[in-house]
DNA sequence: TTACTTGTAATTGTCGACAATAATACTTAA
DNA sequence: TTAAGTATTATTGTCGACAATTACAAGTAA
């Protein structure tokens, strides 16, 4: 599986290796979402000073896994259903303008890879007829290359390096295998094709439909777990 | 001059509180954008240890002033007009974002408040016939009401937590007292509307075109500034 | 029993020193 | 003179120890 995304440099320091394998064990699961983090422990755990330690703990609250507060710790960021769906309000807005900007700044050549990505795609997925590997791996390739393609130091900084950990975090825990893979694989088509066109503004609307079809999706799922009765409970503390 | 954003807790820790000093000296340019940072040098200044400074220096990066290579070290983020630009893309898609949301979720008491402060705004304009103070605080003092308005802890993070400092960064650094005072002025009244009749696409085109505007504005003063020669110099160096 | 206070243990913040890496200056050969 | 290679210097990364703060526990009074 492909951990590292392509805006990152190598990690060359200890810290930095140090923070990838807490980065990967946090969105894996291996350390429990909400836990506290004790630095001594961890810190005799991956054989590593204190110090050192304190680098990749700031490093992960970077981009969002972990949070601190002085003089008392760090916890691994806590996943909630809101947490989920205010990551999707802002995937919508800045994948949503990274892919107008992908209209606009992509060269021909990007745009041909991708079209060439999006048919490979397309024939794995006929073969397998399948949702498990391009709703994994596939998906987040697609999303990649229309941010990367945006041209944007800004927005590739803020989706690539800080959200998209975050958003795996999220599909490791919640187990995110929803049904929509195929219908996603048109939408993938439509939005590459707007982009080929160089129609910013239509790229923008088909991207930030196909997010936010994806949040209505988890939250009618939500909403359907609920029985009727949790659901009155909930009613009831809210007023 | 208000320093301080609402959503940070006050700074307990002496590394916090160096780190207020050195975001400062920063965004008023006292360090220069671009230079290189010395630790030994910076932390002898600030009579701390480098571990210390290290540790400022980490929330630094985290708000994106300043950029950390290993085993090279650190450099004030340099500010140029395609930086600028990139930024202003950035906030016009998460702060018209967070303005559609805050249009749903903003409370009636919150909106009343927002009318208030657009008034008090208003009759101190009209009494200073003016641009300074309401281009610099009253502006602001908008945006992050707005934002804050969202009741999204993510949008709210990345907005005020982060990108903030890099346009206040960029206010003084490039001395931006725009002649569009008045027109904001309007344009800001038209976005508290939108909220206040709970239209959160309109509110989200407006901040968005609000927003814009700016950026076009600043797009405009630069091909002004260029003379025809060095239009025709990049002209060259693009082909 | 409960609430408050005090004392202890553990955790985090800070420090100075050493090791490893990168930048610089110097030397030597062509 | 220039180029490459080497030695030196300076800077960053890492370490272990101490100080300050917080959390926990025991004890006391109501």
């Amino acid at each position: 599986m492909k951990t590292n995304n392509p805006t990152r440099q190598a990690a060359v320091t200890t810290a930095d290796k140090v923070f990838e394998q807490i980065q990967h064990a946090i969105v894996e699961g291996d350390i429990p979402s909400g836990s506290k983090i004790s630095e001594p422990e961890l810190a005799k755990y991956y054989q590593i000073s204190r110090s050192t330690l304190r680098e990749a703990l700031n490093r992960l609250e970077k981009c969002h896994l972990i949070e601190r507060k002085a003089n008392v710790g760090s916890r691994v960021v806590k996943c909630s259903i809101e947490g989920l769906l205010e990551l999707y309000i802002t995937r919508e807005a800045l994948e949503g303008m990274a892919c107008r900007q992908a209209a606009i700044n992509m060269s021909n050549e990007e745009i041909s890879e991708m079209q060439a990505m999006l048919k490979m795609h397309g024939q794995t997925q006929e073969l397998k007829d399948g949702i498990a590997y391009y709703q994994e791996e596939g998906d987040l390739d697609f999303h990649y290359k229309v941010i990367l393609g945006s041209h944007n130091k800004q927005l590739i900084e803020l989706i690539c390096g800080q959200l998209y950990h975050l958003i795996r975090m999220y599909r490791c825990q919640f187990g995110m295998n929803s049904p929509r893979a195929s219908r996603a694989f048109d939408e993938h088509s439509r939005i590459i094709q707007a982009i080929a066109d160089r129609d910013g503004e239509l790229a923008e609307m088909l991207m930030r439909r196909h997010i936010a079809a994806s949040r209505k999706n988890i939250e009618n799922k939500i909403s359907k777990e609920m029985t009727q009765q949790e659901q009155t409970k909930i009613q009831l503390i809210k007023s």
